[in-house]
DNA sequence: ATAGTAACTATTGTCGACATATGTGGAGAT
DNA sequence: ATCTCCACATATGTCGACAATAGTTACTAT
């Protein structure tokens, strides 16, 4: 009976709404199902093969996530990508991520550092043969380790649950594929140094100019006009 | 046809689902649920005198909310308050209304911030006529304000949807009567002072600091030993 | 007496059907 | 021809019932 609660407990028990939300965030971000358009809850129950109960639910979660937004009595749509919302959330990462970099530097254990150093060499490699890869999944195991690593529970849970997705989003959405690759890996490479000297406020400040570094790319690229991608898929970080 | 759909839009059409979602988003923060305690589908169902299908959406919206907690085949459990937690909050608020305050001169209208001001002449009435009222509902509302001011929807959504109801929580369940009252309301005072003359790096500066020092006058008061608060109902900001 | 097990109870997860609201298309009037 | 209004079709909101899982209690065996 131990042993067996044990197992359940670690199994962390899937309900069904539960698979059905990870796949849907999963098509979503990957653009499977294209940004702004409407999601019909008796297709989508058909296509899964599921009632509209647990479905309801998986959407209620995506609403969570901001990745759909429902209007009562009308519906669901998938978020729709637009320059303002890209530069909003760079402001916020730049504010968040500013913080957990600080919490980083005063919490992270020697044995984490170590790992997150190892993860950097990593991408080195991967760099000098692949210029892609970095930006595929290295550079938000980057960032979300510096999330784990502020151990403020709350601040990890808001960029997991909320942030990443739409991160991803747009990532995923448009080829994100940075000229800056190398000069993106040095300040990673800085950001843990001053991580490791426990130097809270400089790693505070590399980390927001870092991101701040990057939205500036992205707006000069993006220009000055709000409204849609579709016409702009350049390469931003 | 033209008046009505009109009405409809602004009336929003809210269902039962979100009735019982603000009422129990009320009731939890205002400590009429007790933190900690489970809640069950059915006997709430009964109470509301609804199916339990919209009472499971409107939990879906406080577990959103981080106000309740899910385990799959478990059940809900109201969010339990600690020490950690609201230090956790404090830091992210510290980031992220720093960053708020910062958009907030860049981006407030002038008849904004006079309506801003106005607010903070109306708080130093009630001040010098009641002490306690600044913290009710004022407070708040001007923290608010400033969000709005920022004009980053996201950040805005962030902050409404889900901490300020964290906030509120702490605030009524320990009776938040600052001793610091005059003092916080010079540093708004600072704050807007600043965001009038259009100094958005003073403004992120003044705010940050005003909400690190709340935070470490709570800090003092609680003391390092982490853990419930129920034998502390000390008056903190 | 205690540990383990088995049956029972209560709660959560899922389903299908009904009620209600929205959007559409066509008929009629100006 | 255009606008208004009404009826129909489709989607969302809500309900009650069934299935599956977790927690509890009573019982047996060591």
């Amino acid at each position: 009976m131990k042993l067996e609660s044990l197992q359940k407990a670690q199994m962390e028990a899937e309900t069904i709404a539960d698979q059905v939300f990870k796949k849907l965030q999963k098509a979503i971000v990957e653009g499977d199902v294209p940004a702004g358009s409407k999601i019909s809850e008796p297709t989508l129950a058909k296509e899964f093969g599921i009632s509209r109960g647990p479905l309801r639910e998986a959407l209620s979660r995506l609403e969570a996530c901001h990745l759909i937004e429902r209007t009562p009595n009308v519906g669901a749509r998938v978020v729709s990508l637009s320059h303002q919302h890209l530069i909003e959330i760079y402001h916020i990462r730049e504010s968040l991520e500013g913080l957990a970099a600080q919490l980083a530097a005063q919490y992270m254990s020697d044995a984490e550092i170590d790992e997150l150093d190892l993860l950097l060499k990593q991408h080195q490699q991967h760099i000098e043969k692949d210029q892609n890869y970095f930006q595929k999944e290295g550079d938000m195991d980057f960032h979300f380790r510096i999330f784990k690593g502020s151990k403020n529970v709350t601040l990890i849970n808001m960029f997991c649950n909320d942030l990443y997705h739409l991160i991803r989003l747009y990532r995923c959405q448009f080829g994100m594929v940075s000229k800056r690759v190398n000069r993106a890996f040095f300040e990673h490479q800085q950001i843990v140094d001053a991580i490791r000297q426990r130097d809270g406020e400089l790693a505070q400040f590399l980390m927001s100019r870092h991101i701040r570094t990057s939205r500036k790319n992205v707006e000069a690229m993006l220009g000055d006009q709000s409204g849609n991608f579709s016409t702009l898929k350049q390469e931003i970080l």
